[in-house]
DNA sequence: TTTTATTAATTGAACGTTCAATAAAAAAAT
DNA sequence: ATTTTTTTATTGAACGTTCAATTAATAAAA
């Protein structure tokens, strides 16, 4: 079997696996063992390829946050209208459409998203990923509104998409795609349309928080 | 020291414990010994009044659910303009009231719920707590405007809710339960301010998901 | 034959649970 | 009022298991 130039393969295999796995178990009940077995080669490869668990586990982040932010990146290159809603337009199906929205990438997102309240380095990509998607936001509504109100439209839909896939990857049923796109496109409606009218008294934002 | 009565006293205080030791070190690294050095008693005592590790982490999640059913029944009580939209709001001010917002809440409510997604037993107390809170939305939506804008205006706040709730456990700062309850409001207000303009394409929901 | 890829066996640490012993408090008996 | 018995609360050490990492051996490719 052994053959030169694995290791790209391998990585790719392994980190794949580590999506199954955390589908089938969840992430505290992940073994290196059961992730080989998935990926049918020998636990002692993943030490070999990414240093140790945690290391297959970082990859395995840092492979959903890329794409995700290709997924985003695509939807907004095949704009024809390129007006700033159409931009906004493109991130939600960009956030929607995340490579693939199956349901291991939903579970191993939330699975990490939770584990990185307590490991610096998967926070810090978690925030990398989190302000790449807020500035991304508002610099399209501060095309359309003032910059308070963009804040907050920035902040809510933002709020909105992840919250979608909170609860998208809890349900029994899993992430439904469409029904979830379908709410964060009425939310940016709203957002917009009232962007002109006069502010009502829950409206009123002072100072970022 | 063994005094008659300590059980309600040694379960509280266990609980306590548990969401101070999941804020320190997260669920992956709670061990039974560090919630029983914060507590200061012996490891021994967590079996013997919660059965075991799980059912003291069982009884954990029930604690905190309860206690936000009870800040939204207490913020519900206190109403004097008694509208549907004062109990939409109320239900806001109940979910960033949360007993108290703190970061153990916080970080302890996101764990449970990534947990729960490979617990049967946790994601049956998850699942209780979604409908109500999405039942309870729907019931005062659906005094302001038709069954279909209803269900999404529903989904949408709760997405908010629980992203906001999200994105709080994970920044650095902690949640900001004001700003949190200002961009809540401030959704609510555009949910029912467009309820009786026309819709635009994307508003356009012909069946629920 | 040297290098690369991989495995299988092993190690050592960490963990949850169990359980016998203990100590205080309460109840009963003297 | 003492003493004895029983109940309740708690400890801490021992046990068995599980797991990640390491190591030495193996096998194919270059």
């Amino acid at each position: 079997m052994p053959k030169v130039g694995m290791e790209p393969i391998r990585r790719q295999q392994l980190i794949k696996a580590t999506m199954a796995a955390i589908d089938e178990v969840g992430l505290a009940d992940v073994t290196v063992a059961r992730i080989a077995r998935h990926a049918g080669v020998s636990a002692g490869i993943i030490s070999h390829y990414f240093g140790g668990k945690d290391g297959l586990l970082e990859a395995t982040m840092r492979q959903i946050l890329t794409d995700l932010g290709d997924a985003v990146a695509a939807n907004r290159q095949e704009l024809r209208h390129d007006t700033p809603r159409a931009r906004l337009e493109a991130i939600i199906e960009g956030n929607f459409d995340r490579s693939q929205v199956t349901d291991p990438v939903a579970k191993t997102w939330l699975a990490f998203w939770a584990s990185s309240m307590h490991k610096p380095r998967l926070a810090r990509l978690q925030q990398i990923n989190d302000r790449r998607l807020y500035s991304n936001l508002c610099a399209q509504f501060r095309c359309l509104m003032p910059l308070d109100e963009a804040r907050l439209a920035s902040r809510t839909l933002a709020a909105v998409i992840d919250g979608l896939w909170l609860r998208g990857a809890l349900t029994p049923e899993g992430l439904h795609a469409d029904g979830a796109r379908r709410v964060a496109l009425a939310t940016l409606d709203r957002l917009l349309s009232t962007s002109d009218r006069p502010l009502s008294t829950s409206d009123a934002v002072t100072t970022a928080s």
